[in-house]
DNA sequence: GTAATCACG
DNA sequence: ACGTACGTGATTACT
């Protein structure tokens, strides 16, 4: 037995690695008498982030309680594999900090189900996010083992994963190649595996202690986990990735950008991502740019974004000529060659990169990522495909002989305010089923309501949402500041109760350190310098709880298997082409409830093969 | 690492 | 006292 000694919060701990059968033995020994001892953290070490992969490798599985762990070769087969996979198996409860990753690397390379290990598991992550979802650099105290085991554990913990790159570069290994080529017996490896657990486990009376101090419900925390667990499906359902075509798009892409980067070399900007070279060009050939301050980065630098540039191209938003000017031509090359280049390293790069054998994308989905626990997606960041033309969002199929379906909420985050603000008029409208923007236009401005008052008001109500002033609405909607201050006036006449509950909102959280308590239980930490901003973190949040208890009721009417990416006030979904419009309504059904009065309600859209038959031309 | 940029709700 | 646009992921240039 290798065993390893390491002073944590100034007690001795001891990570046991077996070398042989009668070490395993002293494991199962060790494992079957455990459960007086709690919950046993787990933990895995793998080749890498690519899970899905063909030449992904598990290599070792952890198991440990506060003292003591047990880093398990996997990768050495045989009965290191029988050992570790009878303990998975076996029906005990695990802590797990980050479980979703955990789930997918055991469910898929060690035949242990996500449906046997996720009910079973605690995820110290979860617990940390309800405690506060903050990053450090936020002024929180962090998600990830290092900066929570710096916090409640010990501040002297080592960072397990950060140490480990130094080793890495050390052994000739880089970041990419170190977690695979690392010898299976470096001491330093095997510590830190072991601490990883250690230090999971001794998160776990931490976390529950504060949870409990700060009174957050048991409710609020089965919530979480199942949610965690829904996700966990479909990441590992997965997407069909129509590879022929999204190859051929690759290839398009690339074309299109060398070739606009070429036509840019020609006015002497050999980078097109080099804003100081687009910049003197630009000056060269006459242009004015970055004189005034709105014009200007925060650092100084002449502004040289999409909109300028498209400005300079003689463009509209939707890349048509406008007929105001001479297109630059350096200008519309730079924007061709940097959309190009963008859409295929973001998007169809990445596709082909993390593709399974059978051509399917399994993003990685973080259930509770957000401050206001909005989800976020992640290789491939399939919440943010180009929008305004289907090219990208084409190369995402439904299953074979299935259609894709997506249902989303009717402007959420307005019903969660009217709900939680009780606006009166507002709910008023929403009860009787009307368009809430027209509604308002309407309250305001009365019979002769055209569809610029309702696009007016529409500005002023996201402003709302958002926090934003007069200058901004303005400008986000090119009306003058004295007609958008008018607007705004008008608005709050009718709606008097969204300010008089920020205020009350920030008053209390002035009250209870700086947080805001959501309709969820959930606590929202506030920034002393923006405390406006709770209206939007409480409607945001709210909106995201509405997502997350539908999906719990999708699975419960037995709707799983279809769903494929949960984006913010949407579901996406794969169905049987002949079921597809009563799918649509189930969805829709679960969707649909009711929030202190306010009737929430869904709308679908069923497309064709493709997720791109729901957007740009094609729709 | 920070800033700038661009993609989404 | 007043007013403040919110939340993400990903890439590239530059220090």
């Amino acid at each position: 037995m290798q065993v390893y000694r390491h002073v944590v919060a100034g007690e001795l701990t001891h990570t046991h690695v077996p070398q042989d059968g009668a070490d395993l033995d002293a494991f199962m020994d060790w494992f079957s008498h455990a459960s007086y001892r709690g919950p046993i953290a787990l933990d895995t070490e793998t080749t890498g982030l690519d899970i899905y992969s063909p030449n992904y490798r598990l290599r070792t599985v952890q198991f440990g309680d506060r003292d003591t762990a047990w880093v398990i070769h996997w990768e050495r087969g045989g009965d290191f594999v029988e050992s570790a996979h009878c303990a998975l198996r076996n029906g005990r409860r695990f802590l797990i900090h980050n479980a979703p990753f955990d789930w997918a690397v055991l469910d898929r390379h060690a035949g242990v189900p996500l449906e046997s290990l996720a009910p079973r598991t605690v995820d110290t992550r979860i617990l940390a996010g309800l405690v506060d979802p903050r990053q450090p650099q936020e002024g929180g105290r962090g998600t990830g083992l290092k900066p929570l085991s710096a916090w409640y554990v010990d501040p002297g913990a080592p960072d397990t994963q950060g140490d480990l790159t130094a080793v890495f570069r050390s052994l000739g290994l880089t970041k990419a190649t170190g977690w695979a080529g690392i010898p299976l017996d470096h001491p330093t490896y095997n510590l830190y595996a072991g601490l990883d657990v250690i230090l999971t486990s001794r998160l776990y009376p931490a976390l529950l202690a504060e949870l409990d101090m700060l009174c957050v419900r048991q409710r609020l925390i089965d919530y979480e986990h199942e949610i965690a667990r829904i996700c966990a499906v479909m990441q590992r359902r997965g997407m069909v990735l129509d590879l022929d075509y999204t190859r051929q798009l690759d290839a398009d892409l690339q074309r299109e950008a060398e070739h606009y980067a070429e036509v840019a070399t020609t006015y002497a900007v050999g980078n097109v991502n080099s804003n100081a070279q687009l910049a003197s060009a630009l000056r060269a050939m006459g242009e004015v740019i970055g004189e005034t301050a709105e014009t200007r980065t925060k650092s100084g630098a002449p502004k040289l974004d999409k909109p300028v540039l498209l400005a300079l191209a003689d463009l509209n938003k939707d890349w048509k000529r406008v007929g105001l000017r001479e297109p630059n031509p350096l200008a519309d090359a730079v924007i061709r060659s940097k959309r190009a280049a963008k859409w295929r390293s973001a998007y169809t790069s990445t596709f082909l990169d993390v593709a399974d054998s059978e051509g399917r994308v399994h993003p990685f989905i973080n259930s509770m990522q957000a401050r206001t626990a909005r989800m976020s997606i992640t290789r491939p960041a399939l919440q943010t495909l180009p929008g305004d033309e289907a090219r990208i969002r084409r190369c995402l199929l439904a299953e074979p002989g299935h259609v894709i379906g997506s249902t989303d909420f009717q402007a959420i985050e307005m019903r969660v305010l009217a709900a939680l603000a009780d606006v009166r008029k507002m709910k008023a409208g929403f009860a009787a089923g009307e368009d809430i923007h027209m509604f308002t236009a309407r309250l305001i401005v009365g019979e002769e309501t055209t569809e610029a008052h309702r696009k007016q008001f529409k500005t002023v109500g996201l402003g709302k949402i958002y926090g934003g002033g007069i200058p901004t609405l303005a400008r986000q909607s090119g009306a003058s500041e004295e007609a958008t201050g008018r607007a705004v006036r008008a608005y709050d006449t009718v709606y008097p109760e969204i300010k008089r509950m920020s205020r009350r909102w920030q008053r209390q959280a002035r009250e209870t350190g700086l947080v805001h308590l959501s309709v969820t239980g959930r606590r929202l930490p506030l920034d002393r310098d923006r405390m406006y901003a709770v209206v939007n973190y409480a409607c945001q949040s709210a909106a995201r709880d509405c997502l997350g208890q539908s999906l719990i009721h999708m699975e419960e009417a037995g709707l799983l298997p279809y769903l494929r990416l949960p984006i913010h006030d949407e579901v996406v979904y794969s169905a049987p082409q002949a079921e597809s419009m009563e799918i649509a309504r189930e969805i829709e059904r679960c969707m649909t409830f009711e929030l202190h009065g306010v009737p929430i309600t869904a709308d679908s859209k069923v497309g064709g093969r493709s997720w791109g038959s729901l957007y740009g031309a094609d729709h």
